[in-house]
DNA sequence: AAGTCGGGGGG
DNA sequence: CCCCCAGACTT
C-alpha cells in the first residue's frame, strides 16, 4: 500500500520534494500575498528605487513599522533624483525615529552614486553600493531584475532551520538551503513567498502549522515542536549607561549638537555628557558645562530610554548660555532626545 | 566570528 | 521580562 495520508516527513527533501515544496508554497502565495506598497508592477520587473528603499528600511524594522517610514520617505523623496539632491539633515529629518541611521546616510550616498551611473543591472552591482549587503542585493535584483537569488533573511533562516530541523543554522547553511530551494523561474515570487510566510505563518513564537502550506514536508512540525528551531541566538548584555544632558531655551527653541560617530551620527540632540565611572550628576553637569560654556541651572527631571544593547538614565537640567538655538521641529531628533524634550515641556510636577 | 548600531511589536 | 524583526559594517 502507498504512504499514508498523514504520511511521516522525509528527514532531507530530496528533488521531487523540492519541486513539491515549491508548487506548494507559490500556491499559498498566490492566495494570501500581502498588499505592500512597493509590491506594485510586474512580478520580477518592480520599480527598482521603490524596491530598494524599502528593502533598506525593513532592515531589522518589521513590515508593520516600515510601511508607515516608507510612505513618509517616499512622499519627501519620489524618485532617486530628488533623494540624490537632497541635503543630508532632510534625508535624515525623514527618517527620524526609524533607527539604525547609518541606513539613510549609506541609502542617500549610494543615491548619489545612481544618480550619476544610473541603477545597477545585476546583483553584483547592487551589491557594490553602500549599505547594500547579500540580503538586499538579492531581494533587488530578483524582484526587480528577475534574476536568480535567493534572499536570506530572518523569515528565511526561520523558516529552512523548521523545515529541516536544524537548531544551529549559520548563515552559510542557510544559504546553501535557500540556493536549492529557490524557484530560479520566478525568483522574485519566491523570494516574497518565503518572507510572507515567515512573517505571518511561521512566526518566531507560537507558529501557525495547521495553516502551513510546507506542513508536510516539515522535520520541525514532526517533531512536535517547532518553535524550538532556531535555538534562541545569544544576545550580548545590556549595559546601562547615565548620562547628563541640558535644555538652553526652551523645548520648541532650544541649543542643540550634530552627534558625530556611528551612535545616532548626523542627528541632532541636547548637549550632553556621559558619567565617567564613579561620577556624580553634578560632577558631570559641571564638566559639560565647562565645554559649551554654560551656567549650570535646576534639576528637571530623569528618564531611561533602551536602545537595544544599553540603558541610557539621563538627567536633565536647565542651563543658560548665549549660544544659537535651532527650531527643533525642524531637526532630526533621536527618540531619546524627544523623550527628554517631552519631560522638559511637562509642568514640574511628578 | 564577534560587536555595534534604534526602536518597537508581541508573548 | 523575554525574543525578534525583509541586515550591514567594522574590528
Amino acid at each position: 500500500m502507498a504512504s499514508p495520508a498523514s504520511a511521516p516527513p522525509a528527514a532531507a527533501l530530496d528533488p521531487a520534494d523540492l519541486s513539491a515544496v515549491r508548487a506548494a508554497l507559490l500556491a499559498w502565495f498566490g492566495r494570501t500575498a500581502r498588499t505592500l506598497p512597493w509590491r506594485g508592477g510586474q512580478e520580477g520587473a518592480r520599480d527598482p528605487y521603490r524596491v530598494w528603499v524599502a528593502e533598506i528600511l525593513l532592515q531589522q524594522t518589521q513590515v508593520a513599522r516600515g510601511t508607515v517610514y516608507y510612505d513618509r520617505f517616499l512622499t519627501a523623496f519620489p524618485t532617486v533624483q530628488d533623494l540624490a539632491a537632497a541635503p543630508q539633515e532632510a534625508v535624515l529629518k525623514a527618517w527620524e525615529g526609524c533607527g539604525y541611521y547609518a541606513r539613510a546616510r549609506n541609502l542617500h550616498r549610494a543615491a548619489q552614486q545612481v544618480a550619476q551611473d544610473g541603477f545597477p543591472h545585476s546583483y553584483d552591482g547592487w551589491l557594490a553600493l553602500p549599505g547594500v549587503g547579500p540580503y538586499t542585493a538579492a531581494a533587488v535584483s530578483s524582484l526587480a531584475l528577475n534574476e536568480a537569488r535567493a534572499v536570506n533573511d530572518g523569515n528565511v533562516r526561520r523558516v529552512l532551520a523548521r523545515l529541516h530541523a536544524e537548531p544551529q543554522p549559520t548563515p552559510a547553511w542557510v544559504q546553501a538551503r535557500a540556493d536549492a530551494l529557490l524557484d530560479s523561474a520566478r525568483p522574485g515570487a519566491w523570494n516574497e513567498a518565503v518572507m510572507d510566510l515567515g512573517a505571518t505563518v511561521c512566526t518566531p513564537a507560537a507558529p501557525r502549522c495547521g495553516a502551513c502550506p510546507l506542513q508536510p514536508w516539515c522535520a520541525a512540525f514532526a517533531s512536535g515542536a517547532p518553535a524550538a528551531y532556531p535555538a534562541p541566538k545569544v544576545r550580548a548584555a545590556v549595559r546601562d549607561v547615565p548620562v547628563v544632558a541640558v535644555l538652553i531655551g526652551t523645548p520648541q527653541q532650544a541649543v542643540l549638537e550634530r552627534r558625530v560617530g556611528a551612535l545616532l551620527g548626523g542627528l541632532m540632540g541636547l548637549p550632553a555628557e556621559p558619567l565617567a565611572s564613579g561620577e556624580t550628576p553634578q560632577a558631570a553637569l559641571e564638566r559639560l558645562c565647562a565645554r559649551l560654556p554654560a551656567h549650570p541651572g535646576a534639576f528637571l527631571g530623569s528618564l531611561t530610554h533602551v536602545m537595544t544593547h544599553r540603558r541610557v538614565t539621563l538627567h536633565l537640567y536647565a542651563a543658560q548660555a548665549d549660544l544659537p538655538r535651532h527650531l527643533v521641529a525642524q531637526e532630526a531628533l533621536s527618540r531619546l532626545d524627544q523623550k527628554a524634550l517631552a519631560l522638559a515641556a511637562q509642568p514640574a510636577l511628578l
